[in-house]
DNA sequence: CTGAGTTAGTTGATGTTTCAAGTCAGACCG
DNA sequence: CGGTCTGACTTGAAACATCAACTAACTCAG
């Protein structure tokens, strides 16, 4: 709060339009499933396959990129994450023995990740049991119209969020 | 992620239903919003109010209850994290004087939280720009009917993931 | 009233994420 | 060319979350 002037309470109230009950309700429904669903996605994946969620997604996307492989940045953005939790993320997975990094050869700033074939097995395993969470957490949840609304709802508020990630 | 049929692990993978064209946008999109949300309204709090948005809850759960106060575990639920994180949170916040913590006088095995004077400056001054906030990026964004249809869905997946919360 | 069992919360170790700083390669400008 | 600028990461320290172990208070059966 420090860094802005600030009016006593009652002036800067008198400004915001807060949430009526509907939305209240709506927001806070929402909200809630946006705190527990990636916690369940993420227990779901850490028991029956070892991986959290970035872990996951981060061999998903490297899985499916041509050559099973792809620079970090664009992993990164892949996974939702910032380039130094996946560059500390990869690490391990590099440990582990899922995936190996080496400088690309046309421009030795980017790092190109690519999956092993015992990166590429753990995805194998891994992946039936998270598609099928998916479905009965949210997908089979749903009627084919609600996913309709639910794909545009996303579309509007990422829109918003991040106005020209479509330009 | 391709389905190839192996060995050992995958009785399941003949039998996974993997997600159409439509689910599968519908359902990056979902996943990328939850993501990003969470992240954004942090930086929103973190920004104007020193707060991450797990301290936001945890003080105007506090501010809106009667008293100013509340138990531990009620809490922790209203904010969606478990006990262990709240302690470790609520410990800094009573160093920062925002809020005290005495055992009850009932039942000694309780420990009451209370927001302190400056912890509840400290939530009047942060509401308004959340609120703000969450308005510019969900609840403006809808229509009322986009505001019932997320409301409804919300309901749905949460039921799912947690059946037996309304009973 | 005593001791096994349960409930509520705390704590410290461990692991993960974030943040700020650092490295190194290529681009651009004179 | 040489110097500065920017882009693409990596790293180590600090902040934070999670997990398992712990303590203290109550409950209740015998």
């Amino acid at each position: 709060m420090s860094g802005q002037s600030r009016e006593p309470a009652e002036e800067a109230a008198a400004e915001v339009r807060w949430l009526d009950p509907d939305e209240l309700a709506a927001w806070m429904t929402f909200s809630a499933l946006m705190f527990k669903l990636p916690a369940a996605l993420d227990f779901q994946l850490q028991r029956d396959s070892g991986l959290s969620h970035f872990e996951y997604l981060v061999l998903a996307g490297l899985s499916e990129a041509p050559g099973g492989m792809r620079r970090m940045s664009d992993l990164a953005g892949f996974a939702n994450g910032s380039l130094s939790r996946l560059s500390h993320v990869v690490k391990r997975l590099e440990e582990r023995g899922w995936v190996q990094r080496r400088p690309s050869e046309e421009d030795g700033r980017i790092t190109v990740a690519a999956i092993t074939e015992a990166g590429f097995e753990q995805v194998v395993a891994a992946a039936p049991n998270h598609v099928t969470t998916v479905r009965e957490y949210v997908i089979d949840t749903l009627t084919t119209a609600q996913l309709r609304q639910l794909h545009e709802i996303g579309e509007q508020i990422l829109d918003r969020l991040d106005p020209g990630r479509s330009c």
